[in-house]
DNA sequence: CGTCTTTGTCCAATATAATGTACATATGAT
DNA sequence: ATCATATGTACATTATATTGGACAAAGACG
């Protein structure tokens, strides 16, 4: 499934690999699914899943759900999710940049981040217009159809860039190839204004912004977004970039393990 | 770790199983670590665990966090938790219900669940007091110590009970063991009457309120409680009760006819 | 009634993952 | 300098996890 993992040779899967595979395959069809099922779409053998799904099953990481035996994400790892949120505390001033920029903007604003080699809505704000703009939370997309995938591989080297995104991302959804060299010189552009802009790719009416959110390492660990109709985007272009700058500073760069003590 | 799994005979542990010991424990942590520590903390072989380390870097499960090569959950942790809060969807009926016990009582409101063999406090909001009563959220606690803990496990049978709690569970926080027969009879006491009160155990100046979510098994999933100073828990006993039974009815699954919350 | 598909369990074979050990480097104390 | 500790890497060994395939029960369907 990953471009990542398995080529080729018919060679034996690891056992932690195939399990988590698992578990991004329930997460993207978003349902509880047999094992049967689950060996069939990822192609794995059936002896191989049962055995690990009850394996994850003892863990809590898989839960029975939706009877007939189906299986779907366990509470172990909304418990572990919690902790990652937790530590890096991003959550509550991510939500109230999201507001402001709502707020301030009246367009859909978006929190984003790398999901593995795809792009990713975190948290979203929808906009007060009468017609919704959304990409669904926790959808995976490829990094190329998305503003915000220009800033969020822009540490790469060019090699690095082309290595990590699989090939067929840089398919668009109305079928057309994007140039990889174009999209590597649009990355460059985008780190060196610090923003990136465009006509949406995957609709044909809306402008996106995004702006990124600097982490610990010094480079984008994540985006602030901005879908608008582009009419209205181009028109309110300054304030709007204003506005998600002005939001990205305050959230970027937050203290490494800070941990505050309430009173 | 887990009383649960192995014992005794210097066996050979499976990665799985080593891995997700990593992850529960850097979460009961709560800070990043480095390989070599946690390889001495859980006491496994150095090496079995830099291997594994490095697997989860590569999946996204663990992250470099702290510098010095520490390591922590990573994000993928955080999209699958989402996945399975966004399945069950009991979080925003949560924390309504939270919002109206805490408005309504002025106490601790909390909504609590097991993490495998512990209890432990997914959601709070923090009463009206001038003292704070609070569990952090996130720890893990033995299920004998907490009101809730009754109501968690009623569903099974005294042989199941005792076989799921670790033994040393029963041990009090004062030192003083808690006799198993007697929260046995506690538990089906709970179970018969739909909820669970008494002076905490834990500390010495609160009273403890439990009820029971029931879940599409048909049996409690999560409770509701509240948290309040003895005498004040004692003098608004019943009212206290009927907002907690009221919060779990609308929150809990439509009871099927198996069983069934005495109102 | 057969026949096919779906679902789950069981088991032997072997590729390999978990481990112990040795090695390399840095840091700090004495 | 010398010793001790902490940290990370490399590799051979062997216990075992992964896998394919056999087996069986339970529909679905004609």
């Amino acid at each position: 499934m990953d471009a990542i993992s398995d080529e080729a040779g018919a060679k034996r899967a690891r056992g932690l690999d195939r399990a988590f595979e698992i578990l991004d395959f329930l997460r993207q069809k978003r349902q509880a699914l047999k094992p049967n099922e689950i060996a069939a779409q990822i192609g794995a053998p059936r002896s191989s899943v049962y055995e690990l799904v009850n394996l994850l099953l003892r863990n809590g990481i898989l839960e029975f759900s939706g009877g007939e035996g189906r299986v779907y994400l366990g509470r172990k790892l909304y418990f572990l999710g919690a902790a990652y949120e937790n530590h890096f505390d991003f959550t509550r001033e991510c939500e109230a940049a999201l507001d402001w920029l709502a707020d301030e903007t009246r367009e859909t604003a978006q929190f984003c981040m790398l999901d593995g080699n795809k792009y990713t809505v975190v948290r979203m704000r929808e906009g007060a217009r009468p017609f919704r703009i959304s990409t669904d939370i926790g959808q995976s997309v490829p990094i190329p159809w998305t503003a915000s995938g220009r800033l969020l591989v822009a540490h790469m080297s060019d090699e690095e860039i082309l290595a990590f995104i699989p090939p067929q991302d840089f398919r668009l959804p109305d079928g057309k190839w994007l140039d990889s060299a174009q999209f590597l010189a649009e990355v460059r552009r985008a780190d060196a204004d610090g923003f990136f802009t465009f006509n949406s790719i995957v609709d044909s009416f809306t402008h996106c912004f995004a702006v990124p959110v600097m982490g610990e390492e010094g480079h984008a660990a994540a985006t602030l977004c901005l879908v608008a109709p582009r009419a209205d985007g181009l028109a309110n272009r300054e304030r709007y970039l204003d506005c998600l700058k002005a939001a990205a500073a305050r959230l970027g760069q937050a203290p490494t393990g800070a941990k505050r003590v309430l009173a």
